[in-house]
DNA sequence: TGTACATCAGTGAACGCGCGTTCACTGATGTAC
DNA sequence: TGTACATCAGTGAACGCGCGTTCACTGATGTAC
């Protein structure tokens, strides 16, 4: 066992970086204490030298989720056109709906973060937000509804290709890339 | 306390009808057997009289939750074109968005589905194909990809519209139904 | 129709369990001299 | 550089609590006569 203080901060950014990816995989309830410490190798009594509660860890979590999720699926130079199919190529693609622990923490936790309190609901609207004004770049558009709802139509399609069996799954991922992209084109075309 | 066959029954029905309510509301983990038992005014032990478990009671809930879900944004007269519209504009209403605990249980609990059990995705799985046809039948198409990336869509959307803060979810609800209604008049138009 | 009795819906005490949190302790770290 | 000591990261027993589930019991229901 490390006693450092640099092994201190690395306790912390394990159960951090565990703690993020465990809550996109099974929910933001699915955090006990002495499983994340023990998965950490770790015993229970240590996590409150790093977090004064639970509850203090699962924002700190969630912020790391949401940040660490959203660049599994940012474009190289975002502000290309070539970006926002970029980002719909990796936002639905077969390998982000099979690793919901690495990739959208939006979509894996909004039904999650709609029946939080409002500090969890705030936190999450912040991400939303920077999402939009990323594709906003991206499609050289100004009209934040428009980008709401694009991403209102990722993270749901994304959620339903989890729910769904491996078939329609597939097809509702090709569909997505699909009737997205050509709300795009559409709209260049005017 | 009522002891006959009849009010059995109706117990039984006021505890399914409790249950599927707050799953919308709050998750499915959020039903703890006492508290639903005492919020229809009986005591936790009579619980298993009507479930062999609080699983199954669970099962049973979200079957009657989507069922029930669907009643609130359905069309009356499904096969005219009209019925389209009359769906984006239920699914999308304020109203809907406010009143989680008697709408759409596909939206409130996808996100969840997503990582319970087989048993529990493969029954909402058979909801959303026939929300799906619904939606197909509105729009006389036969794209089930189609259908299913519109159930994504609308799902997403008002997950979060849920998350978003009032004046971006309303900017959010607003673009979705102009968007969705984009694409089938583009579809119609081809 | 009236009575005696079996049924069974609902009660509430009790159970074992896992949880979040506390705390006295251990022993490696790192600093003062 | 070497030693003595304060610090503090991590340990693990203990706590109170709420949970799902069981079960002996109660008393209204409804049936057999």
């Amino acid at each position: 066992m490390g006693h450092s203080q640099t092994e201190k901060a690395q306790s912390r950014e394990r159960i951090v970086d565990r703690a993020a990816k465990q809550i996109r995989k099974n929910g933001l309830q699915s955090v006990s204490v002495g499983k994340l410490m023990s998965a950490v190798g770790l015993t229970h009594g240590g996590f409150y030298g790093h977090f004064s509660s639970r509850s203090e860890l699962l924002a700190v979590a969630l912020e790391r989720a949401m940040s660490e999720g959203a660049e599994s699926f940012h474009a190289e130079h975002p502000q290309s056109h070539a970006a926002f199919e970029t980002i719909l190529r990796r936002y639905l693609s077969r390998q982000h709906r099979d690793h919901p622990a690495e990739g959208c923490a939006i979509a894996a936790l909004a039904g999650d973060a709609a029946r939080s309190d409002e500090t969890i609901r705030r936190a999450m609207s912040s991400h939303i937000k920077a999402f939009a004004d990323e594709i906003l770049d991206s499609l050289n558009g100004d009209d934040r509804g428009t980008a709401l709802f694009i991403i209102g139509a990722l993270v749901g399609t994304l959620t339903l290709s989890r729910v769904l069996d491996t078939k329609d799954s597939d097809a509702l991922l090709a569909a997505a890339k699909r009737e997205l992209f050509t709300l795009d084109a559409g709209r260049n075309s005017h």
